[in-house]
DNA sequence: CAGTGGTCTAGACCACTGA
DNA sequence: CAGTGGTCTAGACCACTGA
């Protein structure tokens, strides 16, 4: 059985940082150099806690951090192992549309287009994914990158989740930013598609008829019960969804 | 100072499941409830261990945990607080194309346009930001389900990084997926966008010319060495990428 | 400068499961 | 059934920082 020192490239960093860290991107560099190649079986707690010379709770720290960041999968009795790189995951930021324009270095403008409390009709019903008639409220608005149109958005929000919105007039703040703001939530979903700019779309958000848009639909629930559901067009020639990323997630 | 008791909607859960699980959940759910607003403090560790009678690592572990996925911000001396839920992050799994098709049960296939091997050009290089000429290989293909296009892939990779892809055809595995089992990798990005399909990519995916189309970039990286860069195309009226979320990923 | 979180120690008992 | 990971205990010392 070999004892597995730490890697030499590392042991000038000897005295940086936390332990746990430092066992931790011992091992992801022996993993991302190929060194330790999908399937390998690394060293047990127990070995690790005596190479580093530290408790068992730090060399499982470092490990279960890994196994959250998929780049290892544990087995009792069996030992840990290099996954197989599989499965992608990709984490989208969603920031705030007023902060999106912000960033690219421009001035911030809300229209508010329609305001409308009512009963959900069945198409409300659909997009909140309720069964049951209740009150919302429905919003069209722009959001104005200077002079440019940068995106529009097609809002409905649930009265019943969101009472304190059937009084809102977004002149200070767009729905987005104050539902965020206002309103924890538990959970949502996006779902990105492309489509051509029918004649109404296309004056909404200033571009040719048929120009290529990208629709971002999501909705969003505190448990069971619905919050919002929206849908932002931006123009497809400008607007990039950018998502950095590590394996599985992280 | 009130003594926090565990929320009784929990008390019969007492016995189930790991300690430190639970007092995160209770916790979390005291926040998404809305009991506990954005910026109310937390009790402290010290405060928590006697609620629940355990060790300080137990409610550390689940108030690492809640820090980690954003629901709270904690800081030395002044305690730990619910966060305002600012930003969104979405978790998109970028599964394997083939799998992609089976999962909507249909049988997939693989066609392969052309496949050269070159020293990459201007274009080359600045699709995988590298600086000086390299040996690439550049493939086209198409990811067909049943006898619909699902996808046409634009791909190159980089034979520095790969000498091994210098070999393949492609015959059994599309790049991607061969690439995602054989090459380990630290880094990813994804661009996303809509354009109106030009004549090439009309005729290429089986869509009128100027139908928008969803366009995703992605290129990966194993520490500063460009390993692909890829454009996949998907007709915008059938494609979409659909990611859930929590407050903060995870 | 006292209170809070950050990290670690040196154990313990147990659940699970594959050699 | 023995080896491995999962979780917890009851401390400890320290870094940081805001009342």
């Amino acid at each position: 059985m070999n004892k597995v020192t730490p890697p030499p490239s590392v042991e000038a960093d000897q005295s940086k940082g936390q332990l746990s860290a430092r066992i931790r991107s011992d091992i992801e560099r022996r993993i991302l150099s190929g060194e330790w190649a999908p399937g390998y079986r690394i060293p047990i707690e127990r070995e690790l806690m005596e190479t580093y010379d530290c408790a068992r709770m730090t060399v499982n720290k470092a490990l279960v951090a890994l196994a959250a960041s998929g780049l290892i999968e544990r087995r009792r009795r069996a030992g840990s192992f290099v996954s197989q790189p599989l499965v992608q995951s990709a984490v989208i930021e969603i920031s705030d549309v007023r902060a999106e324009v912000e960033a690219i270095g421009q001035t911030y403008s809300l229209e508010i287009l329609s305001r409308r409390q009512r009963t959900s009709t069945a198409s409300d019903m659909k997009r909140l994914d309720v069964q049951t008639p209740r009150p919302v409220l429905a919003v069209l608005c722009r959001h104005l990158a200077g002079k440019r149109v940068h995106a529009f958005e097609d809002r409905l929000i649930d009265l019943v989740s969101v009472p304190d919105a059937a009084e809102l007039t977004f002149e200070k703040d767009p729905p987005g930013t104050w539902l965020r703001e206002h309103v924890p939530w538990s959970e949502a979903e996006n779902r990105i598609s492309a489509l051509n700019a029918d004649a109404a779309l296309s004056a909404h958000l200033g571009v040719k008829e048929g120009a290529a848009c990208l629709q971002v639909e999501r909705s969003t629930w505190r448990g069971a019960q619905p919050i919002t559901a929206v849908r932002m067009y931006y123009p497809g020639d400008t607007y990039r969804l950018v998502a950095h990323f590590s394996p599985k997630g992280n």
